[in-house]
DNA sequence: GTCTATACCCCGATAGAC
DNA sequence: GTCTATCGGGGTATAGAC
């Protein structure tokens, strides 16, 4: 636990938001694998165990980031309140999604890449575990909007959103790791990814009446 | 540069062979994080510099180990041959893949959850990328035989069998990863499975003639 | 050929001095 | 708050014993 002290000067505050720029700097340059306190620690021009009086340590470092990340990725997602209809902002959702992926693919791969387990936030801040269930819910709402003005047919919202989150994160997540790399460019995952919100819109729009669009 | 071992003979062979045993029991057990050349020499009972008599190093250890989950999960899809309907068919390779994902979460993170740069398997065996090519085109060759004999409405197969495959990885990928531990359980995992499976025939199936099933 | 011993450089983290 | 010193854990290159 860190105990501030009642009159916060400016080069503390400085120095913390010093390390997490650094931080951020070094994390996007060479990602997960290649980011170390001892990296950081030099960025900044002092010694790696110095970040521990700012910093609980590694993860909690990294879950600053993550909490940037978020913020980040809330706004890609917001973007789609601009649509006209409820359908088109279901879509434009997921135009944010990926968006937001190709934009920051280190934030992305830090997001929904790594391993909860593997470099320990299971038990990251609370604040954090909200901000994704908040994100999801968002998208849930672009669902029920779509079921309420009968664009889809009845079915659980939740459900809904969850294989548009599926089928997104999937075909980001194949791009970002390199597994398309050998079969398709960019310009080939565009449409991909066109197709694949067309896809879902397909199978999720009601048959009987042709009230879509 | 690189050693080349085509032929070895039995001695290098049962030497290679427990390294290879070890290293994966090792894997299974601790995931690649902890996954370290110390402990692997550990189990089989020599020192760590001794397994690079035998392998050129970590990724290619593990590059070995890949070889061999390859060969599970190509088992898993072929499974699906035993289906009566080509649309049978493709749902039971969708039902295999995420069978072998969740039997053998470990492999699959190697085979689909790590990014082919982080630990360098950029230029993994040429061996490795035809296989893992091959399990794509097996998948193809179900959206063939559905698109064949008019099941799916005309589209590129190779659309479909990608779509596919990022439906069920994403599904996959976020259940593995523990992005959706707080929000469903294991019975809740299958039932979106399934309705996944649903939504893709769906999409997929022709609406003028309903000759399916 | 196969192994051991040693060494170098990376890492995260802690203890205690200033 | 920051330092030095240090621990335990890694990948791997080299030298040399058998």
């Amino acid at each position: 636990m860190t105990i501030v002290a009642p009159h916060v000067n400016s080069v503390n505050m400085s120095t913390r938001r010093q390390i997490l720029d650094e931080a951020r700097e070094l994390f996007l340059e060479s990602g997960l694998a290649g980011f170390s306190m001892r990296g950081v620690a030099e960025r900044v021009g002092v010694t790696a165990t110095a970040l521990y009086r700012h910093f609980d340590g590694k993860d909690a470092l990294l879950a600053s980031l993550l909490g940037e990340a978020f913020a980040t990725f809330g706004s890609y997602l917001g973007r789609a309140l601009a649509g006209q209809t409820p359908l088109e902002r279901f879509r434009l959702t997921g135009k944010g999604y990926v968006d937001f992926a190709l934009d920051h693919p280190r934030d992305y791969a830090l997001m929904f890449l790594t391993d909860c387990e593997d470099l320990g936030y299971e038990r990251i801040s609370e604040e954090l575990a909200q901000r994704s269930r908040g994100t999801f819910e968002f998208v849930v709402d672009r669902a029920k909007e779509c079921l309420d003005a009968g664009v889809f047919a009845p079915r659980d919202p939740r459900e809904i959103g969850l294989h548009a989150w599926a089928v997104l994160h999937g075909l980001v997540s194949l791009w970002l790791l390199g597994q398309l790399r050998q079969s398709m460019d960019r310009t080939g995952f565009d449409r991909q990814v066109e197709l694949a919100i067309d896809l879902i819109e397909l199978s999720l729009t009601r048959k009987d009446s042709p009230r879509r669009k």
